[in-house]
DNA sequence: CCAGTTCTGGACTTGCGGGTCCAATTTCCC
DNA sequence: GGGAAATTGGACCCGCAAGTCCAGAACTGG
């Protein structure tokens, strides 16, 4: 049971949360701050999240992993082009500029304090690195298939690649206050999936 | 002023706090959890770190930091060699093996959390990458220069590309339970400067 | 060995933040 | 329109952790 009001205010108070925590980190978020920035009251915070802070929290991990995967789409899901690549570094570096922190900047202030605090939460980004996997790994197989990678190309390995490139330069970025190392990191790696493109077809008389 | 035996406490504060940070996490981490685990008193807290915890933590940071880099010591500072760079590959897995977490985890658990709490950490921190990013460039460059890589290598962005595979792989890991995620990001990452070695010379005869 | 400094133990204060409670109000559905 | 259920406000409690204080022990240099 939950009214459509209701509805609206779980889902702000889920966003305000999400917004503070990428600002001051987790621990430094209190509840009260919550309720300040969300326009609620204690009891409110308690009537949706029975659990406490813990609950909260581990709903804000929730809502932000779907965002992050959802910004990516539709180009995540179709990663079978060297264009489609392109697109995708793009727009990976475009969600990862300084801008608001729709959910990235949340969801690694999460991975870097809650895991070991709030249960639930390792596991919630264990399977959203694996869904994130997945979706890469998806792309480059049927580029393999479609000949765009030579076949022995370790899809696998490659998405894992990509993806501690996207995790390692968004970190980086962070520290350092730039997109430069999250560039670099991108560029890199993806040229690395093109030196798995086949050789280029011998001059047709040849062999 | 201060003298052996206030030295070796201080240290010891250091180590405990670093342990205890490493397993719980800074906020997690209390002042009276520190005092127990180091067999101290409140007042030697604030004896060595007048400014109380934020003092402490970044003392931790930089102990931290150290360590990081003198562990992969004296390997990182001569990775002008295919050879090295294996053995620092394996280095690097050994030390993020799940074990002590001697410093490692210690520093990216400050990563996630301090930078926004801790007035300093940030700062230090992009020196830390600095530096590492630095040695890998040092022995990128002395490979080029030995025509170990191609004259048009960028070694800049090859070492940055080697360390965000280095930070993200261990963040899979970290969420995964597995060193696999970094083992494979280092695996590929290396691989791809071994496809900037300049081309086998032509065979003798030929050409 | 003896001043002066450094070091140590532990009790105490204080504020903050998570969580509780209940009474009032609104919304929903019939 | 009326009653049950969902929603809201805000006062209150409580424990914990940062930080303070001071008296006493241990060490240092001359």
């Amino acid at each position: 049971m939950l009214t459509k009001k209701g509805a609206a205010t779980k889902a702000r108070i889920i966003a305000g949360a999400a917004q503070l925590v990428a600002v001051k980190g987790a621990a430094e978020t209190c509840l009260d701050g919550i309720r300040a920035a969300t326009g609620t009251s204690k009891s409110q915070l308690f009537h949706y999240f029975p659990e406490g802070k813990t609950q909260l929290l581990l709903a804000v991990a929730e809502d932000c992993s779907q965002r992050v995967l959802e910004q990516q789409r539709p180009l995540l899901d179709g990663l079978d082009s060297w264009e489609a690549w392109e697109q995708w570094q793009e727009l990976i570096l475009r969600l990862n500029a300084p801008g608001d922190g729709d959910g990235y900047c949340t969801l690694t202030a999460l991975s870097g304090q809650s895991p070991q605090t709030v249960p639930g939460v390792r596991e919630l980004l264990a399977d959203h690195l694996e869904r994130w996997h997945a979706a890469l790994t998806k792309g480059l197989t049927a580029m393999r298939a479609d000949g765009l990678l030579r076949e022995d190309a370790d899809v696998d390995e490659l998405a894992t690649a990509v993806l501690a490139a996207v995790q390692g330069g968004a970190m980086m970025g962070r520290i350092t206050g730039s997109t430069a190392p999250l560039r670099t990191a991108l560029t890199v790696t993806v040229d690395h999936l093109r030196t798995w493109a086949p050789p280029p077809p011998p001059p047709p008389a040849a062999r």
